[in-house]
DNA sequence: TTGAAAGCGCTAACAT
DNA sequence: ATGTTAGCGCTTTCAA
């Protein structure tokens, strides 16, 4: 099981050259003459050569891995789609280069000191982080580590250097505008936690529609993502306003939980009160009505983190990215 | 940001000790005399050191990395909550344990190279598996990169050596079962696809469970796990035999689809058709109504993988391990 | 264009 | 119980 690996020497000898030239070949270094690279080349196909990462990385002080690190307290929350579309995104996007991922889910104290020795220990050359709260402790460690640190979303405080974030205030201003284009007018919202840049953003694009087409916008209720918040304040939102005829939510989770309510009483949906929620998940697709939301480009955040972390390794100092938001349009608005 | 990490050498001159005793201290090998291990010890501390690991996978032949490969065809297989929950489960399971994780979502051919590539470097001392497919040409690359390999799920052939499994036969024994002990008798299924272990044993635990009872086990239609699929099959159900009274699926995502078909022909369920399926995914328990099904214990599963492997990577012959399903009632049934 | 040699930071075998 | 030394397999000067 564990034959021993042929080395760049025994590379070397079969070629008929020095290490200096299997070297330079390997790594596509100039100075190399077109016999020495095709023996070379020749040699490494024949003994199935790969280097030893270990060596090489000794040698270059760079790993070649990076790793995601995701900030959840609830197990639970790791489960949420978002997080497999982002490592989906990752993937795809590492597959390109010869980096390699390593996840790190770190909810404890015990799962940050993990990522501070992975990274103190020279394992890995960056850090993509999935941090849930503002100012999670998490994102400390992770500054601490010596390495390029990505965030996935910003940060209220703007404390986040380089982050690649969805429009999320445009997509919620996109839902608003075309539950107004519909005929609604009195429109509720239901808001994530409003200490984090995302649910701030969502609401405040939820307003600027509403103020923009002079409605009034003082149906709110704040939840926090989950699907029993997402109830709950539906409840409140119909007892506060029974008048309401349209409801933005900003998440699909809570948009989930608004639903039940909404078919508990008896409301009927878009008839009565139009739905719409946020994020694109997979369950908007399974609810009933199908779910009318907004759609991050989830994968393309994925892909964009892993692009900005490359350009840091490499010493360039990247621009924060936005990418656009996209309204979906189904069956419950 | 790259301020050099101190070595082994500073703290061994710091403690004043040789290197081979601050070696010995952090690997707590023995022969170091207490004075010697607290001055190492605090010197540690103050130059806040912690080992490179490039330096010591040379030196000892191991990276202290385990790879967790995921075979899938679909993008959107991945995004499965199934997935999400091994994960967690691994991760769980990791903290306990000095090893880092290695994510490779390995779909094309180019993933499997990706594969080969960190087992030939030595970038992971073993390989946690999970395949769809019988025969996947994932578990090809796996077996011959020269580590330990842990297979999530049985295969066919029983070509897998080392695997953890649920007790795919035994659930859906109890699942139909329980139909039978409400009263139902034409109890129809819904099979995954026919080709992987999987979907056998589901299959077979059912007809167990009718033939002991002594009911006719001649409704049946395959599926292949997808919703579509179970749409599918629920309605060529309905048309071939129209007095069934309950319907075992071998998969929630199937469940979803034939929820939908049966609420579209307007059959009550349970009142009319009781249905039951498999896995306990997280949308189980949002569909109307809620869906009785068998839950497979995915986070057991994934902590139990990493523990076969840390046998193996001992030198351990394990034995494979089946865990035990559970059903879990709810509306549906 | 190529070869030789000096590390990279750690472990482990061998002395003491 | 502790120190010393020879690698682990690669990259990268520096010479040639």
């Amino acid at each position: 099981m564990t034959d021993r690996q042929p080395t760049l020497d025994e590379v070397a000898r079969r070629a008929g050259v020095s290490r200096g030239t299997v070297s330079r070949v390997i790594n596509n270094a100039p100075h190399v003459s077109r016999a020495a690279r095709q023996a070379v080349e020749r040699a490494i196909k024949d003994l199935d050569y790969v280097p030893n990462v270990a060596a090489r990385s000794l040698a270059t002080q760079r790993s070649g891995a990076v790793v995601l690190a995701v900030s959840s307290d609830d197990q639970a929350l790791f489960t949420n789609p978002f997080f497999a579309e982002v490592i989906v995104g990752v993937n795809a996007a590492l597959e390109e280069t010869d980096l390699e991922l390593l996840l790190i889910l770190a909810a404890s104290e015990r799962g940050r000191n993990r990522l501070a020795r992975v990274l103190q220990s020279r394992r890995a050359d960056g850090v993509m982080l999935l941090a849930l709260r503002e100012n999670d402790p998490l994102a400390k460690v992770a500054a601490e580590g010596g390495v390029p640190v990505v965030h996935g979303g910003r940060s209220l405080g703007g404390s986040h250097h380089w982050y690649v974030d969805a429009d999320n205030r445009d997509g919620a201003r996109q839902a608003a505008e075309y539950l107004i284009s519909i005929g609604r007018t009195r429109i509720a919202t239901i808001t994530g936690p409003l200490d984090m840049h995302v649910g701030v953003s969502r609401y405040l694009g939820f307003r600027e529609a509403l103020a923009l087409a002079g409605l009034g916008d003082e149906r709110v209720a704040h939840g926090d993502f989950t699907e029993a918040s997402g109830a709950a304040a539906m409840a409140r939102l119909l007892t506060d306003h029974p008048d309401l005829d349209a409801v933005l939510i900003a998440s699909d989770e809570m948009a989930v939980g608004a639903l039940g309510v909404l078919k508990e009483r008896g409301r009927a949906v878009p008839g009565e009160i139009a739905v719409v929620g946020f994020d694109d998940v997979v369950t908007a697709r399974h609810t009933h009505p199908t779910l009318t939301t907004v759609r991050q480009p989830i994968k393309a955040l994925g892909r964009e983190m892993i692009r900005m972390l490359l350009a840091l390794i490499r010493g360039e100092q990247p621009t924060p990215l936005i990418l656009p938001t996209e309204l979906v349009i189904r069956e419950s608005a």
